[in-house]
DNA sequence: GGTCATTTGTACGTATGTATT
DNA sequence: GAATACATACGTACAAATGAC
């Protein structure tokens, strides 16, 4: 599997295809390291903005983590708690600001579940890490 | 208000902290454009990469939105339609797959939440349409 | 603590491609 | 076709975080 400029398909969305590949086939595994950035420039012989914006991608996915100085990892799949959703209440799916990023601990890609009850209460929800249910009755 | 390159904050965070400010006051309102890149970076004085990581910024916060070859634009309020979450059902939240986003042409920076039934079927539906609710008893 | 190598982050410049008007 | 605007992609340089020693 190789990457060429020639084709129609921008050169960083053809590396994050391909990672997201290897991500799917568990070749790269949940929690496992992505190759760094020099290392995925110079083996596909691309420049480092492409590489850049390729794992931007599948962070924005919330396929990856990226630390700095340390380098991008699979992010592995999180617990989730259930959370009831109470009569009378409501919820939404947004992206979080930065604040609550920050006060959550969010990764990027990592969307909150924002849960209005029936006194108008708001709560924020981490998303990835909260399932909203329904008992059956 | 201006950017400041010595500070600790980044250009592009400053920049973006700048255009959400003045959307969130809604000097920016909803549908309107913002102004072209090329006179963010003449008007500030600072690079082209920092304008758009700053418009990425807010693109992935879900308060913008970008149209090539036209400009950047403030994201409208959409209505959402009321799905009730029906009893022995689930719902998380998650960032859209590449193909989710165009079959269900959502912007950057918007969620999906996807339900499952109490038979196991699975409905992926656009965040920023829907909100899932239980009524009240 | 301090230094070093590694790795990602920020920011600039330049050039060219592609979509819209 | 021309003008405008965003997208892709290269190069360069330096800053900042991390981990190892």
């Amino acid at each position: 599997m190789s990457i060429d400029p020639r084709l129609h398909t921008p050169v960083y969305v053809q590396l994050a295809d391909l990672l997201r590949t290897r991500i799917e086939a568990g070749e790269l595994s949940p929690g496992s390291a992505l190759p760094s950035e020099a290392r995925l420039t110079q083996e596909h012989g691309i420049g480092r903005e492409a590489v850049r914006m390729a794992i931007s991608l599948l962070r924005s996915e919330g396929l990856v983590r990226t630390v700095r100085g340390h380098g991008s990892y699979v992010r592995e799949r999180t617990e989730r708690r259930s959370i009831e959703l109470a009569a009378g209440s409501a919820a939404i799916a947004r992206m979080p600001t930065g604040v609550e990023r920050r006060d959550l601990g969010l990764d990027e890609g990592v969307p909150v579940l924002e849960v209005r009850n029936a006194q108008g209460e708001v709560e924020i929800l981490p998303g990835d890490e909260t399932e909203l249910i329904r008992p059956p009755r």
